[in-house]
DNA sequence: GTGAAAGCGCTAACAA
DNA sequence: TTGTTAGCGCTTTCAC
């Protein structure tokens, strides 16, 4: 395996020359670089990172720690921030953390063992506070959430996200116009500081609007973020009685799951029951009826991240925020109430 | 940023010390090595991992290389992969490459540059020749898939996988023993060297030694592995007629998009025609009906794959082959053909 | 524009 | 059982 100082000697010059060269320095002349870069191709030269690594005193590297990767919503963000990593020509390293692990403490941890220079996080909390974060030591970037129940400092922070609240409550308008007056909300906890808590809020919101009392019956709490828990939750309460005539869930995993309880309780969706989500996964094109969904523009989020980061990175800014808005799709799972 | 110096000094012994007793090496007196533990814990320590792999001359890091990430039948395998590197202190690098791409000549560059350890390789292709992988120079594993169409021998590479062709002789036959004999084949194509192929073989070989004929018509080619083009494809035919009774699909992802284009064309699963897959992806669980599918061992798979590229990587062993099987799981859409 | 040399933090002989 | 020391391959001052 070649170095940059079996090119030295090749070529005759210092191993810095040739350090300059593969760095792409200024002060080289036009000469010496051809020469060196015959030279590294000819010896099939290729930079070993962790040297370069170690020497810099950081890596290229940064990482994406995604709480909850079971969640089919992650899929295409994971592979856009993978795309967009390395275009950008950085390594990036996964990790995964169960949904119960604290992904500021994994991340700290990861930041240090690895060198990382940037952090993407994905499936984390709402409320970070500025003493937990700051044993991160780089810059982060929230994917998909913000921090709502937190005290960070714009500044302090970057983030790519929707708005969970306003989004909910469009969703939840939508059933209200058509008629829907007993609707059902299914998601993780009501309390749970993070995505269910501000999308419960947008539908509380627009259920006050339109005058309907909230029915805490109508919670479908899960505890937590899976599709087994959605079908359980729904089939426990479809057994005793159906007294709503729509469901909005916070996420089309949940819907669909949702879906197939209300099938096997013999109901028929929309007819008995309407049901509209937000996410937009490829999944959800494929249920029968056609999930209505909130689609989130799951590409551009990954593409975001990336491109915060390595602004953040290069100096050109401290922090970036960016708020993306939904489509909506309707598909055939929302009808009229009646 | 606390390094192995640091605590030597502060522990009052060698850096070598250090560095034994962070590497679990024997001959540590139990004395210092839980003063340096302490000492670590109580400066913060975490080892640079680019220094260390500096040392050693080689990382701690095995690459993934997944062609067609899109496929929701990879998701829990690659979690699973990364939860087993992680578990053996080893850095998973991901690398998600193109339909198109040739994973070995990437794969390749990503080793010599990330210096890596090893690979897994998921999706790839069931010809590589022994010229070709040699430029790989690491140990790899093949994950869901062997080398049936190359010529690579055993010793020379690993592989985790099923019988491709016993498991859809096993489908096929499930079809038929259901009384169907108008059998549809939904896959990518039928000289993909690859996956749909094998599979094709086992339909093929089903249907004759069930004295049915091999009806051309009935073999719908995708031209690729996605939901859209499986939808596309049963939608194109089903518009001009529907002469099957069954349909077995290669994967759960097409049988899913088949589902749907069965139902926007008015038929009913299983009642004008019954389906099933291999797979056993999370989401075939909530299809209404149930896709009756061949669950593959899909955390076991990625595991596995680890184990064997741990056990090479260690000298255990110079190659590990295994061949795990499925479980039908009968869902409720195959049905008795009248 | 180029070279010499001092590390980056760690591992692994080799001595003691 | 422990310490000393020489690198691993590269970057980066600081001279020239």
């Amino acid at each position: 395996m070649a170095t940059i100082k079996d090119i030295a000697a090749y070529c005759d010059v210092a191993v810095s020359t040739v350090s300059r060269v593969m760095n792409n320095h200024p002060d080289v002349s036009e000469d010496t670089r051809s020469k060196v870069l015959a030279a590294a191709r000819k010896l099939h030269y290729v930079p070993n990172n962790s040297a370069r690594d170690l020497a810099a005193s950081q890596t290229d590297a940064v990482g994406l720690v995604v709480r909850g990767a079971e969640n089919p919503f992650f899929t295409r963000i994971i592979r856009s921030i993978e795309r967009s990593c390395a275009d950008a020509g950085c390594t990036m390293v996964l990790h995964q953390i169960p949904v119960g692990a604290d992904e500021i403490e994994r991340a700290a941890t990861l930041v240090q063992s690895k060198r990382l220079r940037g952090l993407i996080l994905l499936g984390g909390r709402y409320d970070y506070t500025s003493e937990e974060v700051s044993s991160l030591r780089v810059p982060y970037v929230c994917c998909t959430y913000t921090n709502h129940f937190g005290d960070l400092s714009r500044e302090s922070f970057s983030s790519v996200s929707i708005n969970d609240k306003a989004e909910a409550y469009r969703a939840t308008k939508y059933l209200i116009d058509h008629g829907h007056q007993r609707i059902a909300v299914l998601l993780d906890s009501i309390h749970d500081r993070s995505i269910s808590e501000r999308r419960y809020k947008g539908y509380c919101e627009a259920l006050a609007d339109a005058n309907i009392a909230l029915d805490e019956h109508l919670v479908f709490e899960t505890g937590e973020f899976s599709m087994e828990a959605a079908y359980k939750r729904c089939s426990e309460y479809l057994s005793s009685k159906q007294d709503f005539t729509a469901i909005f869930a916070v996420a089309d995993s949940m819907a669909i799951a949702a879906m197939k309880a209300l099938s096997d309780a013999g109901l028929a969706v929309p007819h008995d029951c309407s049901i509209i989500a937000i996410d937009g996964i490829e999944m959800s094109l494929y249920t029968v009826p056609t999930l209505t969904t909130l689609v989130q523009p799951q590409s551009t989020l990954g593409e975001e991240a990336v491109r915060i980061l390595r602004d953040v990175l290069s100096g050109a800014t401290t922090s970036g925020h960016i708020r993306l808005e939904t489509t909506l799709r309707a598909g055939g799972t929302v009808g009229h109430a009646h």
